[in-house]
DNA sequence: TCTAGCATGTAAACAGTTACATGATTGC
DNA sequence: GCAATCATGTAACTGTTTACATGCTAGA
């Protein structure tokens, strides 16, 4: 379960509640590990009663503050050092590739072309999402930049792959 | 729900057991849709309960053989052209990039090593695979090879960026 | 005869999504 | 005063995994 090491990876170096994980989940983290708000409350609950985090303040409107504690950064370090990525995936656009044969040769190549559009669009905004940030070199910095750089590289595979892919269906 | 229709199109021309397409999901569509033996059963259950399929022959053992029907395949036609394919996806192996931070440098460097050896591993195989089958130009082949040839564009990308973030990471 | 492989089914647990529900605070 | 945003929580449902459970049949 993934979700419990990002939150815990989050939480170095800056205790944040719910609502800023939330945040982050939803800008940094949204095309690597998707979460919802519903997941994140849960799921923080249940890091405070193991002690993997602590509620180290509260503020206004029942804000809970959470802290990583000695034993979480722990577990993140055993997470990231001990135990193998899990590398199941599934891909839905691939999927379909499989039975474009069903479709008409113009209607498989349209979808190629969709997603080929689609990819050189995600490269733009990566391409300008890389541009407009301002990299320094401390650790966050380079370990971000390393994966904006797999996205732009992902990317511009996949552009590349679907219209070659166009090219080879030919018309019955 | 993209196993559904994983399902219909492994039907369309071949009549096949639950047995048959269990094994077609651990070979073929292993590395894009994985499901399991108790999944692929209760959803042949369903298909056939909403007519999508129906049992077309029963064999020794209990064995059913599934046939798609009209209405299975227009389901099929409707899914890859009226709509999307779901983008949303995990990469624990990214995720664990962003806190790389918390190891020493040497322990990121290996962990990216690491990741560059098994997509190495894994493109020799995706060649060997490639090379070892014998492709004739029908509907089968043509996207068959479009999507072997999408998993070998990723695994080679994936290990040229593994190989150039190792060098990124710098001794503190 | 016995083993490998064929063949199906169900139950429980876990992970993830969607929807509902509520309320406080800040800034205009 | 009102709207936007901060802030948390829970319930129901869907999808996925793991484990249990059972039995037949072909071939060595």
């Amino acid at each position: 379960m993934s979700l419990r090491h990002a939150l815990l990876g989050l939480l170095v170096d800056h205790p944040a509640s719910g609502y800023d994980l939330l945040k982050a989940f939803d800008t940094s983290l949204a095309n690597v590990w998707p979460a919802t708000q519903s997941q994140i409350y849960g799921e923080l609950t249940k890091l405070a009663d193991n002690g993997l985090i602590v509620v180290s303040e509260q503020g206004p409107r029942g804000r809970k503050e959470y802290t990583l504690t000695d034993t979480g950064l722990a577990e993140l370090r055993r997470w990231l050092t001990q135990t193998e990525p899990q590398r199941t995936t599934r891909s839905d656009v691939l999927l379909r590739v499989f039975f474009l044969g069903v479709l008409t040769p113009q209607q498989a190549r349209d979808y190629l072309a969709g997603q080929a559009a689609h990819a050189a669009e995600l490269h733009a905004n990566l391409k300008a999402l890389d541009a407009a940030i301002d990299w320094d070199d401390d650790n966050l910095s380079v370990y971000g930049r390393i994966a904006l750089e797999y996205g732009q590289r992902f990317a511009a595979m996949q552009q590349e792959w679907a219209e070659w892919a166009r090219t080879q269906v030919r018309n019955a």
